[in-house]
DNA sequence: AGAATTTTGTTTGATATCAAACAACTTTAT
DNA sequence: ATAAAGTTGTTTGATATCAAACAAAATTCT
């Protein structure tokens, strides 16, 4: 069970290491909230796509951190499923205007006070100003790195 | 180039998306000064088997925040270049155990500097104290996650 | 000792993601 | 106005990862 028996060597005091780890059992997590679904970083962009009706797709693709081409199967499916509306951009015959449907939001709904439960678990668990430095931390941490590039 | 006009909703005070993004900023900024020659991941599991001779691969994959199974591949890759070795163990007829060649460590010592340079330039951005408190929250962070499932 | 359970490494199949290339279109430069 | 450069969504190929199933071996239970 534990593994904190292992050395980490230089690694020790690397955030990056605990970054992935926390992000892969944080993902998990999300996941069986969702029942397994919808994945947690797709359920992400449909909140995104809720948020900021009128969005081209590759800013929600950079608001979520992923890739454009990433994207292309998951709004099909989202349409597919009746999830979002894309309507021909007025101004820009290559973009494709994207906005939540109704059934869209009660999907939302549907999940956003379990997620909001698991949240406030943590927010307990770290206290609440911990809570707040961390997601201040980590932005933080992403600036650093996009000056870098 | 700044996406802070989108509206992230109900993500907005949620730790999952900046976790996702730090993620993979981390991951390629790491990739890039490993010079696309190995993966992050894979680059900690090397360092993993060479300060914890003799371990499962089990247990390895555990540290890393990996499935047993992606190890496999991974681990092939290493033996066939020559970066570890792999014994049967004395005690148990199932698992071998492992060790970095002197090659493996040739290969992570030409990137040790790099990599210390890039974790310098994090401690100073993020101020000391802010980067150590980062370590210690992702892993408090881990820890009420495992709790919770 | 023998049976049931767990663990180890692996194979196989499914899926998410990226990166590069592309056509259609828009914007900028000359 | 025309050419050059950039952008948008997409397709295609490659790869990483997981999850489930498996055989072999170890451990636990009775």
């Amino acid at each position: 069970m534990t593994d904190n028996d292992l050395s980490y060597g230089m690694l020790d005091r690397m955030v990056g290491l605990e970054l992935r780890k926390a992000q892969t059992l944080a993902s998990q997590t999300f996941l069986r909230v969702l029942e397994g679904r919808i994945l947690p970083g797709h359920f992400t962009i449909l909140v995104l796509i809720a948020h900021n009706p009128g969005q081209s797709q590759s800013r929600i693709a950079e608001a979520a951190g992923l890739d454009r081409s990433s994207l292309v199967p998951i709004l099909k499916q989202f349409d597919n499923n009746g999830l979002i509306q894309r309507i021909p951009a007025r101004h820009d015959r290559r973009s494709k205007t994207m906005a939540i449907t109704p059934k869209g939001e009660d999907f939302i709904k549907k999940y956003t006070g379990e997620i909001q439960k698991l949240e406030d678990m943590l927010i307990e668990g770290l206290g609440r100003e911990n809570h707040a430095k961390l997601s201040e931390l980590l932005i933080q941490f992403q600036n650093l790195l996009k000056r870098d590039s």
